[in-house]
RNA sequence: GGCUCCAUCAUCUAAUGGUUAGGAUUUCAGAUUUUCAUUCUGGUCAUAGGGGUUCAAAUCCCCUUGGAGUCACCA
């Protein structure tokens, strides 16, 4: 006999958006972890367009999905699956049910439907239908087109074992009726799709939001109507905006790819994401590596969290503190910058890339350095330019030009050195006033790292700029 | 409203039923820095409430309260 344990077997998870506009940041977090899971076993990842809704079908999305999915570097195996073009297996679907009885047509008009929802509600009844059509063997009405309805457990109860969970009952009384898997234009419907595809790809591990929670009984009507073996359900928490509810579009940065606009690094938003219901011991830093090796599903926390940006940011700058400077010239010209050719390139990216939390403040930074002050604030002069300031400047400036040989940012931190020895004054009278002068402003990078930046002439010609003002 | 889920610092989270309830972020001090940032050191801050079970409860059970999700011919 040969004994085969379980985890080793193939593990096949998806992502299945339905495209309305773009891949939101908690969407994200389900591709990832769903992603891990395959990956670490050495499974497949699949993607799939849940565009069953023709009125609300975007060709745009997907391509957005996709895009995003390249930024942070997920990768899906396999072709892109568009549940749009794979009506006809669902209508295979449908009809088997309906051959072997367990799904049937309903002639019910929507306006009746509904009319029948209004006084269940009235009443203070659950809405639901009342299997009208079940057991119809008569003559259709006339101009009436069928929607189907499959048949679900009258009584009894559905039990969801949740990876994160646990067993979840539900009363099959409280929740189901004979719901639709096929509108009456002939199109199906999500719990329909969902099942069915599931089945059919292979999926063994659904990992989603807990909002489809209460979907999942549904679904699995539809799996033991057609016969389909159940996959292992992770709900995962929601993610919550800081007023404690579902995270919406009002809640500023949910599209992926504005926080490349931001300047945050994919690592760090996977990083982040991976943090919020799931951890390892006090470990807060993850490389993609990390995450492969130690994400298990079963870890998942139950309780939903809040999203938080500081920690984001937090992570955002560790990874541009420990990033080379090759690779952050190369994300750089997103944000306009362009270094390729600076000669001074390393010195500028290392006095810059402590002081940032995102590449576009990054930008900002590197902007102050390279540009002169186009004006100066009178506040910060009144701070900052005292009476003495000017001859400073001054004395400052000639040692500069009797200096020869200056390169490197100590070459210039000597001469402020001597100039400060020689005038007997701290080193406070000289770098608030030149400080001015180079970025107009009263704090940034070392001075002795701005002079190596620009130069000589171009240090001159601040220092001249500010004392000819 | 029905159903379901959830509950440890402000936030993300640790804690085989036995810890002075730990770490991280934020914040606040101090040190470093010509400035700012970084870095370093230190501090403040939590088991929602009430009952049980147990020698022992953040942990198990029940109730209360609070929060969330979901209830379509949307997905």
């Amino acid at each position: 006999m040969i004994i085969v344990k379980k985890d080793l077997l193939m593990v096949v998870t998806r992502f299945a958006p339905s495209p309305t506009g773009y891949l939101h940041i908690g969407g994200l977090r389900t591709a990832l972890l769903s992603y891990l899971w395959a990956r670490r076993n050495g499974g497949k990842f699949i993607l799939r367009i849940e565009d069953t809704d023709f009125s609300r079908n975007d060709e745009a999305a997907a391509l957005a999905i996709v895009e995003a999915f390249k930024w942070v570097g997920l990768e899906h195996d396999g072709v892109i699956e568009y549940q749009s073009s794979r009506l006809a297996i669902y209508q295979e679907y449908a009809q088997k049910l309906l051959d072997e009885g367990k799904a049937y047509k309903c002639y019910m008009p929507k306006e009746a439907l509904d009319k029948l929802r209004e006084e269940q509600v009235a009443s203070k009844e659950r809405a639901k239908y009342d299997n009208r059509y079940r057991d119809f063997t008569g003559t259709p009405p006339e101009g009436c087109e069928a929607v189907i309805r499959i048949k679900a457990p009258l009584e009894g109860s559905i039990t969801v074992h949740d990876g994160v969970k646990g067993d979840v009952v539900f009363n099959v009384a409280d929740i189901l009726d004979d719901f639709i898997i096929a509108r009456a234009d002939g199109t199906p419907t999500y719990n329909f799709v969902v099942a069915v595809d599931d089945a059919l790809m292979g999926v063994t591990d659904v990992i989603r939001g807990d909002d489809h929670l209460s979907n999942t009984p549904k679904q699995i009507v539809v799996y033991n109507a057609l016969g389909f073996p159940l996959p292992k359900f992770f709900h995962v928490p929601m993610i919550h905006n800081s007023e404690g509810k579902k995270l919406s579009k009002r809640d500023g940065a949910t599209d992926v790819m504005m926080y490349k606009t931001m300047g945050y690094t994919p690592e760090a938003l996977l990083n982040f994401l991976v943090r919020l219901g799931w951890s390892h011991g006090d470990q807060e830093i993850f490389s993609m590596a990390e995450m492969l090796e130690l994400f298990d599903p079963r870890d998942i926390n139950r309780s939903a969290s809040v999203y938080n940006t500081e920690k984001l940011d937090w992570l955002n700058s560790h990874y541009l503190k420990n990033m080379s400077n090759e690779k952050l010239c190369e994300l750089l010209e997103f944000h306009g910058v362009m270094l390729i050719s600076h000669d001074k390139r390393e010195i500028l990216l290392d006095a810059v890339k402590e002081r940032a939390k995102t590449l576009a403040e990054m930008a900002i930074l590197i902007g102050e350095i390279l540009v002169a002050p186009a004006e100066f604030d009178e506040a910060v002069l009144k701070k900052g330019y005292k009476e003495e300031s000017r001859a400073i400047l001054e004395a400052f400036a000639l040692a500069l030009q009797n200096a020869s040989e200056l390169h490197l940012p100590s070459d210039y931190h000597h001469v402020m050195e001597s100039v400060v020895a020689q005038l007997e004054i701290g080193f406070g009278k000289i770098g608030q006033p030149l400080r001015i002068a180079l970025l107009g402003k009263l704090s940034g990078p070392g001075l002795d790292s701005v002079m190596a930046i620009i130069g000589v002439e171009e240090t001159l010609a601040r220092i001249n700029t500010l004392i000819q003002r």
